[in-house]
RNA sequence: GGGCUCAUAGCUCAGUUGGCAGAGCGCGUCGCUGAUAACGACGAGGUCUCAGGUUCAAGUCCUGAUGGGCCCA
């Protein structure tokens, strides 16, 4: 019994291991347990870099089959968060475990460069308001200061997935404003117009008067907000009929400007009502004069948003006119009758509602056969727009008049309408969402200002028309963008037509849709039969230049597929462009002919394109589809791509699968882009909230990795289901923290110079106690040990049939681990491999290490092939475990990798991320082994439950332990003598018995199993049930156990049970604890003898002393003297009985009765079951 | 307004063909510990959102209501 650790150290005196002085092995290093892990975490980052680790990675495994993964770039706009690491640990551990498996790979990380977004903060940095500011400061300015905010922070993502482990050739990353990328999305659109389905269309678009453009229906269901707007009752005179009026309402008065018509329900009734104060008379739906509007949304609110606190409830019509004076109805008429009715319309007096055909700025935005209309003043008529696609009334009793002002110019539906009832467009706002020309004292206004609502409103009231105001409550479009209400605006626009959406559709088929329970393709399917014509165009700056020049005298377009086409094509402006890159304002210049009326100087529209254009070509674009078509052949279908679902099955899902199947339209054997797409959800805080960038609670990359470590957060990401949204963690913005290395680092800021501040993360304070300081205290113990014991890892294996089972058993789990690991790798399901990994880990931390603990302790002697066998397997285990985990943890296994291997064999690589990934050994696979092992756990867990049940602490040792097994598997696990005489150990019993039977040593009741029974017990259950509570269950038992069946009589009827329609329960008696799992039974002598009672006395003592010894920070080897002193005879009596085990366990070589002198003595006065004692120590 | 989906312990979630409501975390008690910021055993904690229905038996199946989420209008 007496430890190893105080043998070894007199041997060592401090000299290295005997092996060490042939020179070629290193002594394994000493391990800290209580370790810095983002600190270490740093120092291995610059062991990669030094040591050119990923550099002979890539070497390594050039030539050799191809994996492809295709990334999808990221937005260079902004640092990076944690919730751009869940996806890119994905990329990274994914290409680490492929580089692993023998597979060349392109390594090619992206970033997203184009479009609003840059240009929003671009403008913010440069303080500019309006496209007017960027127009004045000039575009080649502009441009070139969008393309420095994507170099600087696309610098900044490098440097932070470095940090998170992340391995690209960040040298060759892909931008998509490249030339490449660009031109290359050209030949996409040329080959849609060349197939007919590019168009131009005028339609009204949601707007935002901030930004200067449209947006598409995807982009405003970002901004929606709840808002509360002045709507107005305005009275529109009827012609024909004196002193008679439409009663008409809007919640967007600036709209009435430009009404040509109003709308009416044909089907729908409507009340002529005589006002008594002026004997006006109006017309509208009769339902909606009582009708109680937004009631619900008053006492619901809307949706999860309150009703406005300072709105007060909406009036009914019946009320509002009833406060001017009351009113007689005269007649009910169908909606039907009203139908052709013309009226003076609101501002008939300004000059665009005179123009003929309508009016836009410019004017040519008018289609050709709509110039011969009749202008909005003299056309203005009451008409039935009839119903929808669906068979719904356009116009509808309830919110409203039941008669709906109509503005063609300035909402899509009313546009639809006007072409269909011919009433002309009047489009008032230009670009910046200003009244134009053509609009009196309005021109200049911004239709969303309240004075120019106030303005209306007070000319309304002056020409008599206005009949109410109100505060109207609604959720209303915003810019997603600068927060701004939209409008509506009449504007060209350039689509590609979705006709071809079938042929989409079966390459999304073809994709492999990860994880299932998303449900992928199904979603993209459903997203592909209801999208719309995709709108590419925007009335911007910086993004893609749509390739498209229109002649402006003839109207006919082309689009340019190539920059040599452009360059065979330019009449002017070539030499200009030259050498610059295919962005505004330099591609403008390029001026071409007109191929049908040979105007020579056709310009390119001014319209930049949609940003998901530039990520949807990028299966084409960087693999350099039109320059280099073997690479791209070699390289597409990627095999995999990974990114956040939410979002991108209409957005990069979307394009990159929309693009693709136009690039292979045509061909004989068209390919998907990827062949597996592997989505993951969102990284919420830990209140499950979305995290915000404004409020502060946003937690910035390096905020987490230095705090948490990267490691550990990337275990996170792994183990966590990707269809869950992922709660990370919390960021306490008031908290500044200042990171400390061990390396003397100081951190106080993120690359981006935000401060940083303290973030908590239970789940990961989680992973780590569980997952990362096991492995790393497995780890350090090894080590710590094999270090003074001059272990060689070089040394003759001891063979695998001289190893005890419990070695044979860990290396046989240790194989089913990597069986299982690869497998889940193959189909890119991570959380198997981690739960995997993590029940090995507690599997060898806390029954491995545990009941081996005293092999490695053990004293030296020649021929100990039976500790050395322990070390060899430990040391197996650990460093094939490593690899198993280093695609997911790259640092912590580098660190122990180093260690355990590097410096240990010199042919071993360089690092753990160049040895190959491990393949199960079959041969050392023992299924049965694994079975018993498993046994043998599930019955000391039950035995220790029933230990616990007996109230005798385990440091009191008692006699017998009684098993009842289930089965064979568990028979064999107790009759193995060595798993026996771990059990034992582990529980502090000094026998164990089988049985077959427990019968007499515990109370037996039988319950029904319903499940089995009721299938032929029916509806005589409930009797039976009732009758068995009767039943003796030992009786029962015992017939079952000779083979019988058992009879139960209830209701008269007699039924027979068989032995698996009841379930029968234990109880325990004075003498024994029992625990049962299912038919495994596990029983414990309660009963005490006086040696047992003394051995326990000894364990309490040898516990306290050993407290003692660690309080007083003696070393582990240290000899001491030990005092105890009682009055106690009992305890005396234990003294003296175990005085050699004592002395053994407590490295006590002389012992004392009395006080002991010196100057470090340590003590304590304890209680042993209520005698008192005190404990003394010295160090000899 | 339409479609899909969810509602179970303080929190996060499992719950198979209908058959004694579970896990992890947190909390409490006890125990173990010279690798471990651990570990182990036990315990408290539930109107399975509500109302009907089918059934011997419903968290589970059916109908309806309420509330949340996602998608489409």
């Amino acid at each position: 019994m007496a430890r190893r650790r105080a043998a070894g150290l007199e041997r060592d005196q401090g000299k290295l291991p005997a092996s060490e002085a042939g020179g070629a092995v290193m002594a394994f290093e000493k391990v800290e347990t209580r370790v810095d892990f983002p600190s270490r975490e740093r120092q291995t980052l610059r062991f990669w870099e030094e040591a050119q680790i990923f550099e002979k990675l890539r070497a390594k495994n050039r030539g050799k089959p191809r994996w492809s993964f295709l990334d999808g770039p990221i937005t260079a706009n902004n640092p990076m968060g944690v919730h751009h690491a869940w996806g890119r640990t994905y990329k990274d551990v994914f290409c680490r475990y492929f580089a692993a498996t023998g597979h060349d790979q392109r390594y090619q990380n992206g970033f997203d460069c184009q479009g609003l977004w840059v240009e929003v903060e671009v403008e913010r940095e440069l303080n500019l308001h309006t496209k007017t500011d960027i127009e004045k400061v000039g575009l080649e300015k502009f441009t070139e200061a969008c393309k420095a905010r994507v170099r600087k922070y696309a610098g900044i993502q490098t440097e932070q997935s470095q940090r998170l482990g992340y391995w690209m050739d960040w040298n060759n990353s892909y931008f998509t404003m490249a030339d490449e990328n660009n031109y290359t999305i050209w030949t996409f659109l040329k080959k849609c117009k060349e197939l007919g389905y590019l168009y131009k269309g005028t339609d009204v678009m949601p707007w935002s008067g901030r930004a200067g453009c449209a947006y598409s229906h995807m982009e405003i269901a970002e901004g929606r907000r709840l808002v509360t707007h002045t709507a107005v009752f305005v009275r529109f005179p009827l012609r024909g009929r004196e002193n008679e009026y439409l009663l008409v309402w809007t919640t967007t008065p600036w709209t009435l400007t430009s009404n040509t018509g109003c709308a009416v329900n044909g089907e729908l009734k409507y009340v002529k009502l005589r006002m008594k104060r002026d004997g006006a008379v109006y017309y509208f739906a009769e339902e909606n004069l009582h009708y109680k509007r937004l009631e619900k949304e008053f006492k619901e609110g809307f949706g999860s948003k309150p009703w406005p606190s300072d709105t007060p409830k909406l009036k009914s019509i019946h009320q509002i006119l009833n406060e001017q004076g009351g009113y007689e109805i005269e007649k009910v008429i169908p909606g039907a009758e009203m139908v052709g009715w013309t009226y003076d319309g609101p501002f008939d007096e300004l000059p665009a509602q005179q123009h003929q055909g309508g009016y836009t700025e410019p004017l040519e935005l008018i289609p050709e056969e709509q110039r011969g209309w009749p202008s909005g003043a003299e056309g203005h008529r009451v008409f039935d727009p009839g119903k929808t696609s669906k068979g719904e009334a356009y116009v509808v009793a309830g919110e409203g008049t039941g008669i709906v002002h109509s503005a063609p110019g300035c909402g899509d539906v009313d546009h639809a309408w006007g072409e269909e009832h011919k009433l002309v467009a009047i489009a008032p706002l230009d670009d910046a969402a200003r009244f134009i020309d053509g609009f009196g004292e309005l021109t200049g206004k911004r239709a969303i200002d309240a004075d120019t609502v106030q303005f209306i409103l007070d000319n309304l009231k002056a020409k008599g028309l206005l009949v109410a105001t109100e505060k109207y409550p609604h959720i209303y479009p915003h810019c997603w963008r600068t927060g701004d209400e939209l409008v509506f605006r009449l504007v060209d626009e350039w689509y590609i037509s979705m006709d071809w959406r079938e042929e989409i559709k079966k390459t999304a088929q073809q994709v492999n849709w990860l994880p299932a329970g998303m449900r992928g393709q199904e979603r993209e399917l459903d997203w592909l039969t209801t999208m719309r014509d995709w709108m590419i165009s925007k009335k911007r700056y910086w993004g893609l230049a749509l390739p498209i020049w229109e002649c402006t005298k003839c109207g006919h377009f082309e689009v340019i597929g190539s920059r040599e086409e452009l360059q065979e094509r330019a009449v002017a402006g070539w030499e200009k462009f030259d050498g610059h890159t295919p962005h505004r304002p330099y591609v403008d210049w390029v001026k071409i002919k007109c191929a049908q009326c040979g105007n020579p100087e056709v310009s390119r529209i001014p319209d930049v394109g949609n940003p998901w254009l530039d990520a949807g070509i990028v299966a084409y674009s960087t693999t350099h589809y039109n320059r280099d078509r073997d690479y791209w052949e070699k390289w597409i279908p990627a095999d995999l791509i990974t990114e956040c679902f939410p979002g991108q099955f209409r957005n990069w899902f979307y394009a990159i699968l929309a693009m693709s199947t136009m690039m292979e339209l045509g061909k004989d054997d068209p390919r998907p882009p990827f062949k597996t797409l592997l989505g993951h959800a969102l990284v919420l805080n830990e209140q499950r909230q979305a995290m915000h960038k404004s409020d502060g609670t946003a937690i910035w990359f390096e905020e987490a990795a230095e705090q948490i470590g990267v490691d550990t957060m990337r275990w996170m990401y792994c183990q966590q289901p990707p269809i869950m949204d992922l709660a990370f963690g919390t960021r306490h913005p008031d908290e500044e923290v200042t990171i400390e290395g061990e390396d003397g680092t100081r951190i106080t800021h993120t690359v981006d110079g935000v401060r940083l501040c303290k973030v908590t993360s239970g789940p990961a304070d989680e992973t780590r106690r569980q997952v990362i300081i096991p492995l790393w205290n497995t780890y350090a113990f090894f080590c710590n040990y094999a270090r003074l014991d001059g272990f060689d890892p070089l040394a003759p294996a001891v063979p695998l049939r001289q190893r005890q089972d419990i070695d044979r058993w860990i290396l046989s789990d240790l194989q089913l681990v990597i069986r299982d690991a690869r497998a889940a790798f193959e189909r890119f399901d991570l959380p198997p491999v981690c739960q995997r990994v993590q029940r090995f880990i507690e599997d060898l931390s806390t029954w491995y290490v545990r009941r081996n603990r005293r092999r490695f302790w053990r004293g030296a002697s020649e021929g100990d092939t039976d500790k050395l066998a322990a070390y060899q397997t430990l040391y197996e285990v650990l460093s094939k475990l490593i690899e198993v985990m280093a695609p997911i943890l790259p640092f912590v296994t580098e660190e122990m990798y180093q260690n355990l291997v590097a410096t240990q064999l010199a042919e071993a690589p360089r690092s753990v991320h160049l040895v190959d990934y491990p393949q199960a050994d079959e041969a050392k696979i023992d299924a049965g082994l694994s079975a018993r092992m498993a046994a043998l756990l599930r019955i000391v867990t039950l035995a220790r439950s029933a230990r616990a049940a007996s109230k005798l602490k385990v440091r009191q040792p008692l006699a017998k332990v009684v098993v009842k097994p289930a089965n064979d598997v568990e028979r064999a696990a107790i009759e193995h003598t060595q798993f026996q005489a771990h059990m034992l150990e582990e529980l502090n019993i000094k026998a164990a018995e089988l049985v077959d039977s427990v019968d007499g040593l515990v109370k037996t009741t039988v319950r029904l199993n319903k499940k089995v029974a009721g299938k032929k017990l029916g509806k005589a259950l409930p009797a039976v049930e009732k009758a068995l509570v009767d039943v003796n269950g030992a009786e029962l038992a015992a017939a079952f156990t000779r083979g019988d069946n058992a009879h139960v009589t209830a209701g008269g009827q007699t039924h027979t049970l068989m032995p698996e329609d009841v379930e029968i329960a234990l109880g325990a008696g004075d003498d024994w604890a029992v625990a049962a799992d299912g038919e495994t039974v596990v029983l414990v002598d309660k009963r005490m003898t006086e040696a047992l009672r003394q051995e326990g006395i000894a364990r309490d003592i040898v516990r306290n002393v050993q407290n003692l010894r660690k309080d007083a920070d003696f070393n582990i080897e240290d000899r001491i003297r030990l005092s105890v002193q009682t009055a106690s005879p009992e305890v005396q009596a234990a003294v003296g009985a175990f005085r050699d085990y004592i002395s053994d366990e407590t490295l006590a070589a002389e012992f004392s009765q009395a006080d002991l002198d010196g100057d470090c003595v340590h003590g304590s006065d304890i209680d042993l079951d209520g005698a008192q004692v005190k404990l003394q120590v010295v160090r000899l």
